[in-house]
DNA sequence: TATATTATGTCAATATAACTTACCAATATA
DNA sequence: TATATTGGTAAGTTATATTGACATAATATA
């Protein structure tokens, strides 16, 4: 049984308010980048999941990024136009279609998570194995309240 | 000395994803509240602030969310509106105004801030004293790469 | 005292990222 | 065959933010 943990109001809005700047300053050291390919944080948050989640459905990625196919449709014709993703039909179900990043995709997603990196990186790196354990279990927690893919 | 921590991309990548979730699904817990009140996420961020650091001048407010004093008077405009928060002049300086929360802004914050505080608190329960504390210090690094008030 | 700087407010135009509603086609499944 | 699922698209709208310009009042400084 762990111990118990007396929480405070204090306490917990400091929390929100530092998740908020964590997310907000991460997905911020990437602009110049985007920028330069006149892509923006949506395209970044597509990019992403494509690179991790290779091959994935777009029904999938609807899921993940919880917006709607028409936002979705938006941000991937701007990836057509610019050439750096390529799609595949399920070789058993052929209406649902697989996404990937080409290699031109894959070298300027990994030119934008380059810059996301370092503020990731420094942190864990000033951290211990224990800390960065415990932090990811945390974290693990606060998203998994809900069902994702 | 802390040990090596040994740090492959698809981890750092996975901490990017989580801090998103983590912000997103927090910031849309309290939709629903803010709707009742035609509110929105940019209003239910200045809300927190000005619940946290009680009068707050506009200089702070602007240092603190990083976006334009156009964008955060359309914000303010709306809070005015549905009279919710009260100004003071600085008495040293009358150029400087205070920002605060009257009764019905801690009331109505409050009712947003409970629903908010649920995904926090389940996980922050489940978890040691031990892990909070750390996932707490692993968060401070990420945010403490640039200078805030 | 004259000038520069700071704090705040406002107008207009624009950008980004999302939304709703509606409709369509192809395919899969009960 | 009827229904559900996967995906695409069009029109119009909303939320949040931007840039640039201009204004006022107060304070700081040369």
């Amino acid at each position: 049984m762990k111990e118990l943990l007396y929480l405070k109001d204090e306490q917990i809005k400091e929390f929100i308010e530092k998740l908020f700047l964590s997310y907000r300053d991460t997905f911020s050291d990437s602009k110049t980048i985007l920028n330069k390919y006149s892509l923006g944080i949506a395209h970044n948050k597509v990019l992403h999941i494509l690179s991790t989640y290779k091959g994935i459905t777009i029904r999938e990625l609807l899921n993940k990024l919880k917006i709607t196919k028409q936002s979705l449709n938006r941000i991937l014709r701007d990836l057509i136009k610019i050439d750096i993703v390529t799609f595949k039909k399920d070789s058993k179900d052929t209406r649902v279609k697989h996404v990937y990043l080409n290699e031109k995709g894959e070298k300027i997603f990994y030119e934008i998570f380059s810059k996301q990196k370092k503020r990731i990186y420094n942190a864990l790196l000033n951290s211990s194995a224990k800390e960065v354990v415990d932090f990811n279990r945390v974290l693990n927690k606060l998203i998994n309240s809900d069902e994702r893919i």
